[in-house]
DNA sequence: CGACGCAGTGCAACTAGTTGCATAAGACGG
DNA sequence: CCGTCTTATGCAACTAGTTGCACTGCGTCG
């Protein structure tokens, strides 16, 4: 249940439209907590309902109105709240772990012909976050503040990343290494 | 949609119980795919309907009777199937990311406490999987088929926990150099 | 002019996961 | 003897997330 707090993170760092937060999401906060446009709508309901945030309605010249949203008190008041709440460790579910178990079970070429383009899917976006690590963070040492914040948590995803490669990697190097494309 | 077939496999490997595959989830299964026992019971339920795994009544003395499960045909060739299924790229969710990423509008000082837990607590479970890797697979070179798929699976999560690790590591060192605790 | 994409919003039905609770049999300790 | 724990099973109501679709306005392209 992080979905309200990351939108009103977002909305704090800038206001903006249901459409504005969704493109957001699929740009940058998707990277670390995903949501569909439909679920930041449904959300962003009940949160005008709790108060969290305030809607304003646009007119707009040539393109649908649109309305913008920004973090009211309340809002601003919950998510202070929720920053220094303890939260539960992450529960984790990776289905190619399940595969990799399962392995003797299936057609191990084709295991390793599925891991092997999940580890080059990884390894671009892995790519894709180098690319903006040295574009916005080119010394990340003198980093202070909101930009800190930002460049840790890029931080997170490279690492994410980069651990993913290394395992597709080791487990590409074992399971060709056990024969596991001559069966 | 793994929790199917993340019961497949388990059961391929033994049958057993719902109680049983609880069990196996809380301390094996589950650091890769994390399922309630009322998670596991309604699945099983669904996968008898479906054929895909069969279910005989045992009696027991002193203890309630049980039902054990085990996979039928039908489950196995969906198993075999879904092996070779392409899948998609894992969503990730990460709530302290998010956090981070809205640090500056909250407590810095109690995150960083909250962080300080987190990075502690993935430590302890580095340590519990180091443990199992040392003793379960003190030779990895010498593994093969099932024993190497197992200790492939291990090494995802010991991977995943360092990253998390060092990651903490990175995040509290950085903050707390930006003065994150004396505000 | 129709299809597609961008800029906008949102309903409904569904799946996946969680929570809380309930039931039963036996062992054990206070 | 009662409360707690282990061994067993499972209902119901809920939240979180997904899918598919629908609608509007405008620009562009074939």
């Amino acid at each position: 249940m992080a979905l309200e707090h990351a939108i009103l993170v977002s909305l704090e760092e800038r206001s903006g439209s249901g459409y504005e937060l969704a493109r957001r999401f699929d740009k940058s906060i998707g990277f670390f907590w995903a949501a569909s446009h439909q679920q930041i709508y449904r959300t962003l309901k009940r949160m005008v309902q709790l108060e969290w945030v305030t809607c304003t309605e646009v007119a707009q010249d040539g393109r649908p109105d649109k309305k913008v949203y920004g973090v009211g008190e309340a809002g601003r008041a919950e998510l202070r709240r929720w920053l220094a709440e303890p939260s539960d460790p992450t529960v984790l579910r990776n289905d190619l772990a399940v595969k990799i178990r399962g392995a003797s079970f299936g057609d191990i070429p084709a295991l390793l012909a599925e891991i092997a383009r999940h580890r080059d899917a990884h390894a671009e976006r892995l790519d894709v976050y180098r690319v903006i690590e040295k574009r916005d963070f080119p010394d990340p040492a003198v980093l202070t503040g909101r930009h800190l914040h930002q460049y840790l948590v890029l931080r997170a995803g490279i690492r994410a990343e980069q651990g993913l490669v290394d395992w597709f990697d080791e487990v590409l190097e074992a399971m060709r290494r056990d024969g596991g494309e001559d069966r």
